[in-house]
DNA sequence: CTTCTATTTCGACATGTGTCAAGATAGGGG
DNA sequence: CCCCTATCTTGACACATGTCGAAATAGAAG
């Protein structure tokens, strides 16, 4: 039985290491926040330019602000994106790190 | 407004294209099989040989045989890994392509 | 201070998901 | 034909998730 990664063929970052439970859940956290359609969406637009107002987010979809707001904070939470407040608007932004995390390991 | 992807940091292969709606579904849908720590590790192993057989994936985790039969189905759904019966066992293997597919947009 | 807008939080609800035990199916070998 | 093992399917259950409207919070500006 012969490593995928020594037979000059890594199919992907996943198959070099044996991925531990812990590191498993932190990662999986990562791709559930990308495993949604709305979610994917939103990283798509905030990704698109250097920063984007949440009020240019929520007219982007037929949802409701409320529905919006909890998605990026899913995003949040899983550590992909994040925003800063400037007056009255909170601006978002992907975190590069995050998705190339992701990206190794595919 | 310039879009990161001309300011020669293109975050992503998501910051390129708008992302509509049934695409982001089903791309949603792969990266929501990944957002499973039991089904990460089980994609792990599968890619690190060229197949795995279920009964060797099985004692890998403290869980059913019938769990594990269902996130296996969930991978195989999300056209992530696919499988072959030979004999009394089921061996599964990882679609590179797929992989590749997210890979592109992180 | 009061009011207005942008954003988030709360509470509720329907639906989806991970898990198991029990039963069904598939194939090999007496 | 019958049994044995490997795998999958079914049914059930607790729990998580996506969605909304209503209410709370944060600033800005009268």
């Amino acid at each position: 039985m012969l490593l995928k990664v020594l037979n000059g063929q890594p199919c992907c970052g996943l198959a070099a290491e044996p991925l531990a439970d812990d590191r498993a859940s932190l990662l999986a956290l990562k791709f559930k926040a990308l495993g949604d359609p709305v979610r994917l969406r939103l990283v798509a637009l905030i990704a698109s330019t250097a920063e984007v107002c949440v009020c240019d987010l929520v007219p982007a979809f037929a949802l409701s602000g409320p529905t919006i707001s909890h998605h990026l904070k899913v995003l949040r939470q899983a550590g992909l994106v994040d925003c800063e407040r400037r007056g009255t608007w909170v601006y978002y932004h992907v975190l590069p790190e995050a998705l190339g995390e992701l990206k190794a390991l595919l």
